[in-house]
DNA sequence: CATTGCATGTAAGGGGTTACATGATTTT
DNA sequence: AAAATCATGTAACCCCTTACATGCAATG
């Protein structure tokens, strides 16, 4: 959801270009919804209108400007106000993949935090579906029922296992914040 | 894409409501995108209109008539065309876990070829990134890209394995299609 | 006695894609 | 000589979600 505040999220760890943006989606449309310009461009606009952003333009040559946004005061205040809303608990893999982008706008312990909250809901989802996880035989003849089922599993276990991972590098890092 | 599709396709292995239709997505809105009624009915009636679909109208007791359709000649063989399409290869994972559901449209041979199809084309896109796989300390700094990038490197090997296990399964009862 | 399940639908509105328009520079 | 990269944008259209409206039966 919400493909403004992924936008605003992405230009607070440094100004860009509507086409830095999609550039950053280069070869991601297969696990994520990358927004077309015809949408990226106009919330460009729009932001700018709000005062979320601001617009330095930078004359090319033979191109057309590059306009550089920049995310001001309001902007951030606006994308505080977005991380402490509940949609962004959400468990999809669709809005979990999107907002992992954004992981630069956290410190270690804000990304600890919301990983670990991640780690919980898939946990207990795995746990739920657990009991339903029957061989290809039941489920009253339908195999494509089956193999979503299936498939969601493995999705979700090896979501858990990379998260565990992503868990103890970040408290590592945590623990030592002065690098050598 | 083309929910519609989705809905022929489900109606195509036993007559439903949608009601049925939207129970069967229950508990996956974590991994792929479910019809909400606003766009389940009025497909269904859209459907029925083309002559895609037939209804039978089994009165309800008390509650609300159960409306069952089903696929018409013409149903299936806009389901056929669609499969035909270069739109059903597409490579992303919303489209193929929303796809996995049809499993029973196909037969065993027909589904092994559209599961190795896949296979070939995560694969090779597994070889094509794995050169830009990298530690979290490069990637310039942004510890978002590469968080995305290492995720969809985990969830392709992931779904690799299992579609290979997946695979194996249908070869063998392939080649031995009569059971105990 | 309140909530969930069963069962159908509509209307307004929102958010997005597709297709188009433009054009220089660099790569194949 | 053609295609891809860089770079911005608009307008029509499409599909879908949200919110509403209805109402009984079973479950907790």
């Amino acid at each position: 959801m919400s493909t403004r505040h992924i936008i605003l999220g992405l230009l607070a760890s440094k100004p860009m270009t509507g086409y830095d943006i999609k550039s950053l989606f280069r070869g991601l449309s297969w696990l994520i919804e990358v927004p077309s310009y015809g949408s990226l461009y106009p919330t460009l606009h729009e932001l700018l209108e709000e005062g979320l952003v601001t617009v330095r333009v930078e004359p090319g040559q033979g191109k057309p400007p590059r306009k550089l946004y920049q995310v001001t005061e309001a902007g951030q205040q606006a994308l505080k106000k977005w991380f402490a809303t509940p949609e962004i608990t959400e468990l999809s893999v669709k809005a979990f993949a999107r907002q992992l982008i954004l992981a630069d706008c956290f410190s270690p312990a804000e990304l600890a935090k919301y990983l670990e909250q991640r780690r919980t809901q898939l946990a207990s989802y795995v746990e739920r579906t657990a009991s339903s996880a029957k061989n290809p035989g039941s489920d009253n003849g339908r195999l494509g029922h089956w193999l979503i089922h299936d498939y969601g599993a493995m999705i979700a276990r090896a979501e858990l296992t990379w998260l565990e991972a992503r868990l103890a590098e970040l408290l590592t890092k945590i623990q030592q914040p002065a690098q050598p």
